[in-house]
DNA sequence: TTGCCCACGTA
DNA sequence: CGTACGTGGGCAAT
């Protein structure tokens, strides 16, 4: 029973910690702010995940050899039966937190630790028992706690730790800290709170009688009954109020003592502890998203040796001169897919690979153990380079990767090309659930397959290499190639179960090859312009910066919102914006339409210095990342975004400035490569409103976009009732504002927010669009009933976006889950469309042995480089290739521009 | 050094 | 009190 407690000696007594879940669960519930701390599937978890910090805080702190958590059962117990009022202005505690202790429990079943609990009586009185039991003993206690009765346990042997705030700050009472703390003792603490009071308990206590005369008194006269009989001596108003309040002084009293004699289910030889659960504990942790917490768990409490079970069965060879085709034939010629680890750096468009692992599937279906091996591409002779090469690049032979991207940059970088990829375990993880923040490989190992995924000493010699660290980096590498196939194969079914298998195969994965060639290529930047701009906008935040010091009288940080907002609004005394955490916003909007109210010269300086300041940091960014090839090579992330659009980072080309003249500026510094001729761009117009069209089947939109006219005018027209020829400017202007703000869930209040114009007159064009527009109406309607029945929505290729917040008791979630579920439709179908745009244009440029190339994609651009003389097959093809890309009721319109930089080519 | 907040650029 | 992103500066905690 107590086989697993760590050894110890006589002069290291044993140390028993014993928490008190409710309490502490019920600190951290208020210390964590919910929002921060939910799952996918909407449990709270702000509560199970601070008590669980303060545990494993606690456990490496303390390292404790017995270990015991006490939990109330109800909120009535032998105290409410003496004294109903007791604890009876606890409000019902909250919805979020309820359900809450019961995770804790399963948290605490997982680690082995037991938990007590006792009809009619409190978490406090178990742990007083407990308390006593192992003093007597002869062990050291230590008493977690976020109630102040548990002070009257405190001895030279006991120790309580009281959380001060938050959940990581913990203050050890000791005798000396309680005495310091009350100027009483620990066993005398029950008699001061009596006096004064305890008001969470809902036990009023002396009035105008602070811990200090409490204090005084129980010094002077030894104890409670000290000073309730010498009560008559005790002078003035206090002794007065004291005499008048003797009852509840006494019945406190009664209340505060913990009783530390009940009968329990188990005793103190029962909180050794125990190994925990691995298993249970992976199990649990994944369910609750805790994946730092569950690092931080093993990283500082870890003891027990890791089992043998929790790694990869695996056999691991590196292949010598000539045994490389060997091992392929024996073990990667068939039809199962091999797992492909690919070591090295990758970034900017191109890497560099110094080692790469194979492995066939570990014991996943029938407990054999797989096979590995690792290869030095650089050590090869010519023969087995061949021999990986063709491997490698041809099509029959299956492989799996985890986020191939950056291993297909990095072995191009050996000339080494890559065919046959059946699965990417990242993108596969990401379709199962698109809104997860990494798709960390040991993450998903964990979660998926409850393995490990981390190199173990290599204890019975299987490699014998030089060295022991790169014995390991090799030892690590065949087991993410095996972790990799292996997850493939759990991911499988999951991924079919979300209908998401053929957009993996038809879309994404294919797509994963395309964007490497357009990283590759880069855009060309025209640098020395780039310089000039840089000094040209340093200028203009001088400029703006001297004549906002000029206009205050001093100089002051700029780019500080927070001491912006004492200039504003305490020192200027100008009006207040809307609220913020940090107290009122200084955005552009705000800093503009206190311009209109008081023309304070100020404002116009900040907003001059806030634009040039920005577009010369996005100038400053670019030269940054300009490679030696005079390119700027982007990365594109293809996880990211839960809607399935792709992102771009390092540097991010998807906001570059395009809306103001002096931003579209920068749009100049992107220009045509040598040997090329020019660049060419080519974007969807509207085609989230098409999108929005085809898929609310509404006639009259549909009609907006078949009539010819201008989209915008068109719609204006239907709403106000007139010709498209005779809409005016701000007719045009209101509605093209409603268009754009449909698919996003736009309100009244939004809306009259953007265009400046009352609720009510936004509220009549709402309506006014819908009841001309009833089919979007009822589309959008229906698109979030659909959504909380399934609890996903759906994109045209059936991309799914989960959403459990459309459940939420939260109004605001509640609300931001259901515009998210009008916006994911319409948004993720437009991003799968131009991703098949993508793979078609692509395709077809090979086919037609075009030398132009795709560079840049936009969310619903594309730019391209077109080698000389291809201006004309290129502008066709992409015409024709984003056209087709899918049927919808409406035609997908493209408009193209050439130009020699991407200003001119944009149209 | 790290992590959060604010502000702001794009579709 | 309109969706989806990435970046850079300030600032407080570390």
């Amino acid at each position: 029973m107590v086989s697993d407690q760590p050894s110890r000696d006589g002069s290291n007594p044993p140390r028993l910690l014993l928490l008190d879940g409710h309490s502490l669960a019920y600190r951290a519930f208020f210390a964590l702010p919910v929002e921060n701390f939910s799952t996918t599937t909407g449990q709270v978890t702000n509560a199970v995940y601070g008590f669980t910090s303060m545990l494993i805080n606690v456990l490496r702190d303390e390292q404790p050899t017995h270990l015991g958590v006490a939990f109330d059962l109800a909120r009535k117990s032998f105290r409410t039966e003496q004294y109903a009022e007791y604890k009876a202005n606890r409000s019902e505690s909250p919805a979020d937190f309820k359900g809450q202790v019961s995770l804790i429990q399963e948290i605490l079943d997982a680690l082995k630790i037991p938990y007590v609990t006792k009809e009619n009586y409190e978490a406090d009185d178990i742990l007083a028992t407990l308390v006593t039991q192992a003093e007597a003993e002869g062990m050291q206690v230590l008493v977690c706690s976020g109630d102040r009765d548990a002070f009257q346990l405190v001895t030279e042997n006991v120790t309580v730790l009281y959380p001060r705030k938050g959940v990581s700050d913990l203050a050890r009472m000791t005798p000396t800290a309680v005495t310091e703390k009350y100027g009483v003792s620990p066993q005398r603490y029950p008699d001061l709170a009596a006096i004064v009071g305890e008001t969470s308990d809902n036990l009023p206590g002396v009035p105008g009688v602070g811990p200090g005369f409490a204090s005084k008194w129980i010094q002077q006269y030894g104890d409670l009954d000290g000073v309730i009989q010498h009560a008559d001596e005790i002078k003035g108003k206090k002794g007065e109020a004291l005499r008048e309040h003797l009852a509840e002084v006494i019945r406190n009293r009664q209340l505060n003592g913990l009783l530390r004699d009940l009968p329990l289910p188990l005793s103190v030889a029962d909180l050794a502890r125990k190994t925990w659960d691995r298993d249970a504990v992976h199990q649990v942790f994944d369910a609750l998203e805790f994946r730092v917490l569950r690092d931080r768990l093993y990283a500082t409490v870890e003891t027990a040796k890791p089992e043998a079970e929790s790694g990869f069965d695996l056999e691991m060879v590196r292949p010598g001169p000539g045994e490389l085709a060997g091992w392929l034939q024996t073990y990667a010629e068939g039809s199962e897919p091999i797992g492909v680890a690919v070591g090295g750096s990758w970034a900017r468009g191109a890497g560099e690979v110094t080692a790469i692992a194979l492995s066939t599937v570990t014991g996943v279906t029938d407990g054999t153990a797989g096979h590995a091996a690792w290869i030095d591409p650089a050590a090869l002779d010519l023969e087995d380079e061949q021999v990986l090469a063709s491997w490698l690049a041809d099509p029959a032979k299956p492989k799996v990767l985890h986020d191939a991207k950056g291993p297909l940059l990095a072995l191009a970088s050996r000339g080494l090309k890559v065919d046959g990829i059946a699965s990417d375990t990242a993108l596969a993880a990401y379709l199962v659930r698109p809104d997860q923040r990494t798709y960390d490989l040991a993450d998903l190992v964990l979660r998926q397959l409850h393995r490990e995924l981390r190199s173990e000493e290599p204890d019975d010699g299987q490699l014998s290499f030089d060295d022991t660290e790169s014995d390991n980096a090799a030892e690590a590498l065949m087991l993410r190639a095996a972790a990799t196939v292996d997850l493939s194969a759990a991911l499988r079914g999951e991924l079919e179960a979300s209908g998401g298998t053929a957009l993996l195969a038809d879309v994404e994965l294919p797509l994963v090859a395309v964007l490497a060639r357009m990283e590759q290529a880069g855009i060309a930047a025209d640098s020395e312009y780039l310089a000039e701009l840089q000094s040209q906008f340093a200028g203009g935040v001088k400029e703006a910066a001297e004549n906002a010091y000029g206009v205050l009288g001093r100089e002051f940080n700029l780019g500080s919102p927070k001491q912006l907002q004492g200039i504003l609004f305490d020192e200027l005394q100008l009006p207040k914006t809307k609220r913020i955490k940090t107290g009122y916003t200084t955005d552009a909007d705000a800093l503009a339409s206190l311009y209109g109210q008081t023309q304070h010269p100020l404002l116009e300086h900040l907003l001059r210095h806030r634009d040039v300041a920005r577009l010369k940091s996005t100038v400053d960014g670019l030269i940054k990342t300009v490679s030696d090839d005079g390119r700027i090579h982007t990365t594109y992330n293809q996880m990211i975004a839960a809607t399935g659009r792709l992102s771009s980072t390092d540097p991010n080309l998807q906001n570059i400035p395009i809306r103001t003249d002096e931003g579209r500026l920068i749009r100049r510094a992107f220009v045509v490569g040598k040997n090329y001729e020019t660049l060419l761009t080519a974007d969807y117009s509207q085609i989230e409103m098409r999108i929005m069209a085809h898929l609310s089947e509404d006639e009259a939109l549909i009609e907006a976009f078949n009539s010819g006219f201008d989209f915008h005018a068109a719609t204006a027209a239907t709403v106000f009732a007139v010709q498209p020829e005779s809409v005016n400017t701000e007719q045009r202007a209101k509605i093209k504002a409603m268009n754009y703000g449909l698919a996003y869930g736009l309100s009244a209040y939004g809306l009259c927010q953007q265009l400046s114009i009352s609720v009510e007159e936004a509220r009549g064009l709402m309506d006014g669009y819908f009841e001309r527009f009833g089919g979007v109406r009822d589309y959008l309607r229906s698109l979030v009933l659909q959504a909380g029945r399934e609890g996903y929505t759906e994109t045209v290729l059936g991309r799914r976006r989960y959403l459990p917040d459309l459940t939420s008791d939260n109004r605001q979630r509640r609300e931001m889950a259901e515009r998210m579920a009008l916006n994911a439709p319409i948004q993720g179908s437009a991003a799968d469309i131009i991703k098949v745009a993508m793979l078609g244009v692509d395709a077809a440029l090979t086919t037609s042995g075009l030398r132009s190339r795709l560079l840049l994609q936009v969310h619903d651009e594309l730019v391209f480089e077109v080698a000389p003389g291809e201006r004309d097959a290129v502008e066709e093809l992409a015409r024709r290739e984003m056209g087709a890309a899918y049927q919808l009721s409406v035609p997908l319109d493209v408009s193209v521009g050439v130009g020699c930089d991407w200003h001119e080519a944009g149209h």
